[in-house]
DNA sequence: AATAAACCCAACCGCTTCACG
DNA sequence: CCGTGAAGCGGTTGGGTTTAT
């Protein structure tokens, strides 16, 4: 296969300890900046996306290198992410010695998991014919559920001021906090829902965007994996937790077994019109780390032992 | 011991944003 | 204001490693 000239030229794949070091170098001498300089320069066959991305993941100092998330690293992740949706540089910010790559890889390795517990605890699947798409098409007769309401912008600062970024971060860029995503719980973006899913927004979304919800937040507070468990859509597809969490609370929705519907709801947003105690909204149940913590399933997420080279956040 | 499944992670790609001329 | 290139970001993929059967 003839390959054109300027494409050989361009080196892809793993990278080599020899070309680490060149790129140090280079860092050390001009600073994380004119990656593109790199391959300009003759100093590397790469490109400098290429290079930028080697530095930021792997080179650049104070990175965990190697070492599982932490219990607390795991909830920063999961509430920021159940705030501010799949904004993982963003989220990376905040944890000291890791990449957005490090975030990313993280939640979806554990997306995975779910799916895969899910998978593995469901019933039998039912048929084609029993199933349906109608499973989707009732998602609009779910109850609404309701994401914290910030009556006031103390409110609203006190929930932001939870998360500081972690100011050694390397990774930081003072414009990121200005990118510190808002909780826009209007932006199809921050659910992490695939957009050929069906909307899980009740009506009047545009009238009440601060109220709706950010489903994927549901993913956190899957059912124990020994309980019963919804019956998957479509089990030779790749299970979207979506589906799995929708027809949950179809099924507990429909068998009326309210209690299952709210348990299996979060924290951060109660359904509407049915408080867990009496039917009013609990706010001090919200943005509870600890509380929200206890209600993952157990093996979801591994609390492993503190990394020895990290430090307490 | 062999194989499959699950897991982990590095790296790439495409898109968006931003700065600058 | 507009075009362009650099940088940043999120999604995806492929391959290596570990664990389970």
């Amino acid at each position: 296969m003839e390959r054109h000239k300027s494409e050989e030229m361009i080196k892809k794949g793993p990278w080599t300890a020899e070309e680490d070091e060149v790129l140090v170098k280079f860092v050390n001498k001009y600073g994380p900046r004119d990656w593109s300089s790199i391959r300009s320069m003759g100093l590397l066959p790469r490109t400098g996306k290429s290079c930028r991305l080697r530095w930021v993941n792997k080179l650049r100092p104070n990175l965990k290198i190697g070492c599982k998330f932490s219990a607390e690293e795991e909830r920063v992740v999961i509430e920021m992410q159940a705030r501010f949706g799949n904004k993982w540089a963003a989220i990376a910010s905040h944890l000291q010695g890791r990449t957005d790559n490090d975030v990313k890889n993280f939640w979806s390795s554990r997306k995975k998991r779910l799916a895969r517990i899910l998978q593995s605890t469901s019933p039998p699947r039912q048929t084609k014919s029993h199933k349906s798409k109608d499973n989707a098409l009732a998602v609009h007769e779910m109850p609404t559920l309701q994401a914290p309401e910030f009556t006031s912008p103390q409110m609203k600062e006190e929930s932001y001021s939870k998360f500081q970024p972690c100011s050694s971060s390397s990774m930081e860029d003072p414009k990121m906090i200005h990118k510190m995503p808002q909780p826009n719980f209007m932006n199809p973006n921050m659910a992490n829902i695939d957009s050929s899913q069906p909307s899980l927004n009740t009506t009047e979304t545009d009238t009440k965007p601060s109220n709706e919800i950010l489903l994927q937040l549901s993913f956190t507070h899957l059912p124990n994996s020994k309980l019963d468990l919804p019956i998957l859509a479509e089990s030779h597809a790749e299970p979207n937790f979506l589906d799995v969490f929708t027809s949950h609370q179809q099924q507990a929705f429909e068998l009326g077994d309210v209690s299952q519907l709210i348990n299996f709801g979060s924290p951060f947003f109660e359904v509407e019109g049915i408080g867990r105690d009496d039917g009013r909204a609990n706010n001090d149940r919200l943005a509870s780390p600890d509380s929200f913590f206890d209600e993952l399933p157990s093996d979801m997420f591994d609390y492993l032992e503190p990394c020895p080279s990290s430090s307490p956040l």
